[in-house]
DNA sequence: CTGTTATAGCTACACATC
DNA sequence: GATGTGTAGCTATAACAG
């Protein structure tokens, strides 16, 4: 717990001073996929931060590293148990010999009440599968001003600075 | 014919036949040799007169591998074998058909019998139950379409109505050979029909039905397959290049990668321009970086192949002129294709002879030897400043006088082409090399002066006043120059107004009151015509002009300008217009003060100040965004507008109010809270107001985007920390009456999550309001349900997907500054209780399933804070006593409280282990900080406390607070349990005085949310929407 | 240089299974 | 309808021939 405690602090420290432009392009790289937004997001993880390098972090990665390499090893075992198992079932051969009297009947049989056709309300989709016009939302857009495009404002690295103040700043 | 010797040739045919598929099923090896034996098998059959038996027997042991599955190999290899066979005896036909050969023995009839037989034979499992056998079928169908000459009418009516009814199978795999055999069918004749007949649903043409599957089949593998396969012609091929666009990656790769690149040449004589342009387009800017990267490859190098390596050619083809993406298009030429930087060469006798497209390459190839830092190249293809200012001057002259000039050259060039070259020079001269100073001088002159052309095309000044700022030596020189153009273009129209007035007085004309130009416009027979010699004039003094510059008498001293006072005269609109293009494009550029900058404020006066008061809107439009930008400069100023910045918005019509709402979020960002809220400043709650109703206002979509984008910057910039705006801005992003705002949505989808994983703050903010917005959201799922057939329910997402969204948003491991802290977190956890506490208001049992089946989602740890923890596992148990549940809510919510319990339990032993082996020290000293810790000491307790006295300032001022939440809810959590069971009884008596019925009818007026009739507060989460309108007086 | 072939490795999508 | 496994269709790299 101590070494949490003091862990804790480094971060405070080192968190800081993460770079604006790293934390958009971070952004930027993990929104890219969902950019449709609504149903079209996925549970998919961010991509955790390399940038912050702490004692905490490094710290915590390796017994994570250790715990998975565990698991990593149980589970390739597994693994290639499985795909052992698979791969030789796959000795079929067919008989053509062999043609008993009935067997055309099973393969031929007729539908019955079997589903074999689409629902009707999948047969047409007024999005004809395209994809919507896309507006290219990116930190690039959101930090720049609408009416005078040159001048950025500062979003992720304001906070130390001055409540309620987007400090912004000019890039030549 | 005796029976023993015909079933024993039937047995034997039976037997060879047999055979060979046994032998065939093993391996491709042998298939040559099978192939041959098979049609020795069949001609001696019908040597025998046993033909039907051949094909009866055929056709049976074919029936023995349909139930195979797709990729199953014994399957493949004998399908192969049939379509092998086939094709064969298909080709034999044709030869010997083209060499005149005498047919001995019906040849052909034995084959179109054989081919019949099959086709009706196979198309018996085309209905089969068994989905492998309907796979089979119609790949055997499709593996021999090619070879089986002519079928007559009733078998193909037969095979294309099964077709027709298979291009429907519930499979994907059973469609795409369904569209693999149709593909067969298509002429041209169809293609025509396509767009000159009607749909119509009987109507069985192959060409239409493929379009049908490429736009509406759910299965990307089936569009793939229509696409490739659809003949390419005039009228289907929108319907494969739109797929440019296809949701899925590989589709739209292969646009680019295999239809575009087949193509060839004809793409550039057969596609659409705008079609052409907008599929460049969609290639480069694609998310899928292969989709990108195919179309690069196709123009940069299949493009630029077929033209020989052509650049300029490629460029006409791609239309440089007109379409905006060719500067992408350009940059990633130059850089798959290094090779190609060094052949370009401009040399000194092409400079008058500018083509568009070696203007553009001009440009395009400065900027990238620039950025790429090619000096070498720098050096060698672009002359001095001097030079290039000449040239420029050149041009400028060749557009805008029409005399003077040898003119035998450019007499196909239009005033856009010309127009469309001097904006590339311009670009070019933006980031040009000055440092010599005469030629500094002289392309100083040359913009200057054209920039006071009043014919000028708004780009070229846009581009014209970069130039002139990167051209001054400081900002006020900049400031100055530009202020003297806007001046003089002015001046010089109220002087020919005067002018005017003196000869209409003269000639005693009487209508002269007529707001000047508008009048005059009836007088001129011709307006291009007058407006050219007006274009002389200026161009006349553009050249004494020149001459004063270059003698050194150019500087306008800023005292010169100054007490050149106003005009008593105004200047007609148009000049209104030009004059305040100029200045705010200037503007743009301007970052000094106000306070050190007079020569805007006296533009203020002049200019921007009587044209944000004029009636005409786009003048008043112009005058907004210049007073914005003006504002940007200063405080004071922009305190002194935000009022009427807020009445544009909220009274002003469209396109007042887009521009206003911009120019407010700006403010906003550049000096924060500054602006409102003090003596003689908006209030800013007013102004919370006007953000309110944009957002709600679904009958200007863009403003809305405005609105949403502005408040996630001022949000995300801690400008606004208001959570009813910011629960209000959440709603729509869910809110079924914006589903149709692509850029709407998209602008959350982005900012949000950005928002919520920048700061533990913003985080928090979330947690806070997540609950309240799950809670709206669902009421309104559950109307929307339950509404009119006609209402599109599909427009909002199901509660379960939304409450997953809220969930991930609030995972503190989203976070970017993840800390070692971060595993303590409790803001989802919070969420949790949030919703738990929420969840008897919830009535329909369909909403809590989808809530209890997500519970799991949430990310526990025994880091994280016992009692929160704690509180949780009591509401859940809570919840598992008193609601009656189906068997999948009740198993995720034991679940949930068994990991509960699990991480309790651990942190229950954490800190005994801990307590041992610490001998008390630290525990003591943190118990005293934390006094009342009565019951066993938990581990979480500590870490909270360690938390609290850590300089983590969210911690320090979460922690007692939340510790003070958790009691309150647990009383209130009692207090609801009584009255929930109150309410019960009270139901059907309709009592509606308590606060749980208060909560439900303020959710009923919500409802309005999706009935833009009663929209007003449906959005809304602020409460009292009534009071105090500032906005809306005067 | 350009184009082909062989190899391994990757990811979004499809399929199977419960 | 959520899950894990399988696979199509690349992408990268190298070696090699033309």
């Amino acid at each position: 717990d101590e070494e949490d405690d003091q862990n804790d602090d480094n971060s405070n420290t080192t968190a800081g001073s993460i770079l604006e432009k790293d934390l958009m392009a971070y952004f930027d790289e993990n929104l890219n996929r969902n950019w449709r937004g609504r149903e079209h997001w996925k549970v998919r993880n961010f991509k955790r931060m390399n940038l912050v390098t702490n004692e905490a972090n490094i710290l915590a990665e390796t017994q994570n590293v250790v715990r998975d390499t565990t698991n990593k090893n149980m589970g390739d075992d597994k693994l290639t148990d499985a795909k052992k198992k698979n791969k030789p079932k796959k000795v079929l051969e067919i008989d053509f010999f062999q043609i008993d009297d009935g067997f055309e009947d099973k393969i031929f049989a007729p539908k019955g009440r079997t589903k074999i056709d689409m629902p009707i309300k999948n047969r047409k989709n007024d999005s004809h599968y395209l994809l919507p016009d896309d507006f290219h939302f990116s930190t690039e857009r959101i930090t720049r001003l609408f009416i005078k495009p040159e001048q950025k404002m500062s979003l992720f690295n304001h906070k130390k600075n001055s409540r309620g103040d987007a400090s912004t700043r000019v890039f030549d | 014919m005796q029976e023993s010797d015909g079933s024993d040739i039937n047995t034997k045919i039976f037997n060879s036949v047999a055979e060979v598929f046994q032998k065939a099923q093993g391996s491709y090896a042998g298939h040559r040799k099978h192939i041959a034996v098979l049609k020795k098998i069949q001609s001696k059959a019908v040597e025998q007169g046993y033909e039907d038996a051949f094909n009866f027997w055929f056709d049976k042991l074919v029936t023995k591998i349909l139930p195979l599955k797709k990729n199953e190999t014994i399957g493949d290899r004998i399908v192969k074998l049939v379509a092998a066979f086939i094709a064969s005896l298909d080709r034999e036909l044709i030869l010997a058909k083209g060499q005149d050969y005498e047919l001995s023995n019906d040849e052909e009839g034995v084959f179109s019998r054989f081919v019949d037989q099959f086709i009706r034979h196979v198309l018996r499992g085309a209905e089969s139950p068994d989905k492998n056998v309907r796979f089979r079928v119609l790949q055997l169908l499709a593996v021999i379409m090619d070879n089986i000459g002519e079928i007559d009418e009733s078998l193909f009516n037969l095979l294309i109505l099964s077709l027709n009814k298979r291009i429907y199978d519930r499979e994907p795999t059973v469609r795409i050979q369904a569209v693999f055999c149709l593909t067969k069918f298509q002429d041209e004749e169809q293609t025509k029909n396509l767009t000159e007949l009607p749909d119509d649903e009987e109507n069985y043409e192959a060409t239409r039905t493929l379009v049908a599957s490429i736009q509406n089949d759910p299965s990307a593998e089936v569009r793939r397959a229509a696409m490739l396969n659809l003949i390419n012609d005039n009228n289907t091929r929108p319907y494969i290049l739109e797929r440019a666009r296809d949701v899925n990656i590989v589709n739209r790769r292969l646009v680019y990668s295999r239809i575009l690149k087949s193509m060839g040449k004809n793409s550039f004589a057969d596609i659409e321009p705008h079609i052409f342009d907008q599929l460049i387009e969609w290639g480069l800017e694609d998310r899928e970086p292969s989709v990108k990267n195919a179309c690069k490859r196709l123009i940069a190098h299949d493009w630029l192949n077929i033209l020989d390596g052509d650049l300029i050619e490629l460029l006409e083809k791609l239309d440089v002129a007109r379409s905006s993406i060719c500067a992408k298009a350009i940059e990633a030429l130059f850089q798959s294709r290094p090779d190609i930087l060094s052949k370009i060469k401009f040399p000194e006798n092409i400079w008058r002879d500018f083509t568009v497209e070696i203007a553009f390459l001009f440009r395009a190839f400065y900027s990238y030897c620039l950025d790429n830092n090619i000096t070498e190249m720098l050096e060698e293809n672009f002359p001095e400043a001097s030079k290039l200012s000449e040239h420029l001057n050149h041009y400028i002259l060749l557009r805008y006088r029409h005399e003077g000039v040898p003119n035998n050259l450019h007499v196909g060039f239009d005033s856009n082409t010309l127009e469309f070259i001097i904006e590339q020079l311009l670009i070019t001269a933006e980031r040009y090399d000055f440092s010599d100073e005469v030629g500094r001088r002289s392309m100083l002159t040359v913009v200057r002066n054209m920039l006071a052309l009043t014919a000028l095309s708004e780009p070229l000044i846009k581009i014209g006043i970069r130039v002139m700022k990167s051209l001054s030596i400081n900002e006020k020189d900049f400031v100055t120059m530009a202020i003297e153009i806007i001046n003089d273009i002015r001046d010089d129209d109220i002087e020919k107004q005067e002018l005017e007035e003196k000869i209409k007085s003269k000639k005693g004309n009487s209508h002269k009151n007529g707001v000047s130009s508008d009048g005059e416009d009836n007088d001129k027979t011709n307006n291009d015509a007058t407006n050219d010699d007006e274009e002389d004039d200026n161009i006349a003094s553009f050249h004494s002009a020149v001459e004063n510059l270059v003698q050194g008498n150019g500087n306008v001293s800023e005292s010169d300008i100054i007490n050149n006072l106003p005009p008593e005269k105004e200047a007609s609109s148009e000049t209104i217009v030009l004059c305040l293009t100029r200045s705010s494009y200037m503007l743009e550029l301007v970052n000094t003060p106000l306070t050190e900058n007079i020569l805007i404020a006296s533009l203020m006066d002049t200019l921007i100040t009587p044209a944000v008061r004029n009636t005409a809107p786009n003048i008043r439009e112009l005058g907004v965004k210049n007073l914005g930008l003006c504002c940007l400069l200063d405080v004071k100023l922009a305190i002194d507008n935000m009022y009427i910045l807020g009445m544009c918005v909220s009274k002003g019509n469209a396109s007042l109010k887009y521009i206003a709402l911009q120019v407010i979020v700006d403010i906003f960002s550049v000096h924060g809270n500054a602006v409102v809220d003090g003596e003689g400043k908006v209030d800013s709650i007013s102004l919370h107001k006007i953000f309110y109703k944009v957002l709600k206002n679904n009958g200007l979509p863009e403003c809305q985007v405005i609105a949403a984008e502005g408040l996630c910057k001022l949000f995300l910039a801690d400008v606004f920390t208001d959570d009813d705006l910011f629960e209000t801005l959440v709603l729509s992003y869910f809110s079924p009456i914006n589903c149709s705002n692509e850029a709407l949505v998209q602008a959350f989808a982005f900012c949000i999550p950005v928002y919520c994983f920048s700061h533990s703050t913003h985080q928090q903010r979330m947690s806070r309001t997540a609950a309240d917005i799950l809670l709206r959201l669902c009421v309104l799922w559950d109307d929307l349900q339950n509404s009119a057939p006609g209402m599109n329910r599909e427009a909002m997402l199901k509660p379960n997907v939304i409450f997953q969204q809220l969930i991930f948003w609030t995972d503190p491991r989203n976070l970017v500054n993840q800390t070692a802290s971060t595993k303590k977190d409790i803001v989802q956890l919070t969420f949790l209780i949030d919703v738990l506490k929420i969840f008897t208001q919830i009535e329909k049992k369909e909403i809590k399933k989808m809530i209890l089946t997500n519970v799991n989602a949430i990310f526990l740890s025994p880091e994280q804070d016992y009692s929160t923890l704690k509180k949780i596992l009591e509401y859940s148990d809570d919840i598992t006593e008193n609601d009656t549940l189906d068997s999948v809510s009740k198993n995720a919510l034991d679940r949930l409280r068994n990991n509960l319990n699990v991480v309790l339990e651990e942190i229950n032993e954490r800190s005994e282990l801990q307590t041992k082996d610490e001998n008390n020290t630290t525990n003591d000293q943190y118990s005293s900080i934390l006094g009342d810790s009565s019951n066993k000491l938990s581990n979480g307790d500590i870490d909270h406390s360690i938390g609290t006295i850590n300089e983590d300032s969210t911690d320090a001022a979460n922690a007692p607070n939340n510790s003070t939440t958790v009691n309150n809810l647990q009383g209130q959590s009692n207090l609801r349990k009584r009255t929930r069971s109150e309410t019960e009884q009270d139901d059907t008596l309709g009592n509606s005085e308590d606060t749980l019925k208060q909560n439900t009818s303020a959710v009923t007026k919500d409802i309005g949310f999706v009935l833009p009739e009663e929209k007003e507060d449906a959005m809304s989460v602020d409460e009292e929407d009534n009071d105090s309108n500032s906005f809306t007086d005067i």
